[in-house]
DNA sequence: TTTTACGTTTACGTAAACGTCAATTGTCGA
DNA sequence: TCGACAATTGACGTTTACGTAAACGTAAAA
C-alpha cells in the first residue's frame, strides 16, 4: 500500500492541470515511475509537488524550484559545496524576509482602506 | 518644489529599467505629466511605483497590481461598490496571509537544512 | 561644432508557463 | 466487441513582462 496516485487524482486534490503536471516533469521537477505508459505518484511525488506549489504562491520561477528542490535532496560531500548552498540559502532567507516585511505593510494599508471603505458605507446608510 | 524627477532618476532609485517604467505607463499604471515630450515623475508617480514594484515582488501580476491600485485611490459612492471593494479586500488578505504561512514554513525548512549543511561541513573539516 | 548623455517612439524578439488540439493507445463495463 | 473514457505524446499557440535595436530629438559639455 505505497499509497500510489494518478495524474488526475493529483490534479484533482492540488486543482492543477494534469498538463501542468507533465509539464513539472518535463522540467525535471517530478519524476512518477511508469506502468506501461501511464505516471504513477507516490507519497513523496505528492509531497515534492505540494513543495512546487508552494513555491509557486511565493512567486519563485520553476528552475528556482528546482534549486531548492535540490537543496532538500542533495547529499553533498565536499566542503566547497556545502559552503555553496548555505549562501544559497542566506539568499533565499533574505527573500523571503523581504516577502514578509511586504505583506505586513500591505495587511496593514489593506486594514486601513477598509475602515475607510466601511465608514462611508455605513454614512451612506444613515 | 514639487520633487519632480526623471525617469533615470526612478530607474536609478529601484532599480528597474526605464523600459519597464514606460512600459508600466502603457499598462496604465502610472501617469506622469509631460514636459514636451518628457516625463516628468512627481513624489506621488513614485509611491506608486513603489507600490507596483512590491506587488512585483509578492508575485502579483501588472493587472493585480492595477487592481489594488484602482482600491487604494478610488472613490467609490455607492454602498454596492463600496461592498465589492470590501470583498475584494478580504480575498487580498486571505492571499496575502496563505502566503505568510508558506514562507513560515519555508524558512523553517530552510533552517532545518542549513543546520544539516553545517553539521556535515564541520564534520568534514573535523 | 562635435560628441556625449539622456530622452523619445515604434517595432520586433524572447523566455516562462502553461493551454489547446490532434492522433493514438489501453481499459473497462455493457 | 463496441463505445465511452482516461491517459499518453507531440506540436503549435498564447499571455505576460519586459529586452533590444533602430532612428530620431535636445541640450550641455568639451
Amino acid at each position: 500500500m505505497t499509497e500510489s496516485l494518478s495524474i488526475t487524482d493529483l490534479s484533482r486534490e492540488f486543482d492543477v492541470t494534469t498538463r501542468a503536471i507533465r509539464f513539472y516533469e518535463d522540467e525535471g521537477l517530478l519524476h512518477p515511475r511508469r506502468q506501461g505508459r501511464n505516471r504513477i505518484y507516490s507519497h513523496r511525488d505528492r509531497v515534492r509537488l505540494k513543495l512546487i506549489l508552494r513555491g509557486k504562491r511565493l512567486g519563485f520561477s520553476l528552475s528556482e524550484i528546482a534549486e531548492i528542490i535540490r537543496m532538500y535532496h542533495s547529499e553533498p560531500g565536499e566542503s566547497a559545496q556545502l559552503d555553496y548552498f548555505i549562501d544559497k540559502i542566506r539568499e533565499r532567507r533574505a527573500l523571503l524576509l523581504q516577502q514578509k516585511e511586504d505583506i505586513e505593510v500591505t495587511l496593514a494599508e489593506l486594514d486601513a482602506i477598509e475602515t475607510q471603505c466601511r465608514e462611508r458605507r455605513d454614512n451612506l446608510r444613515n
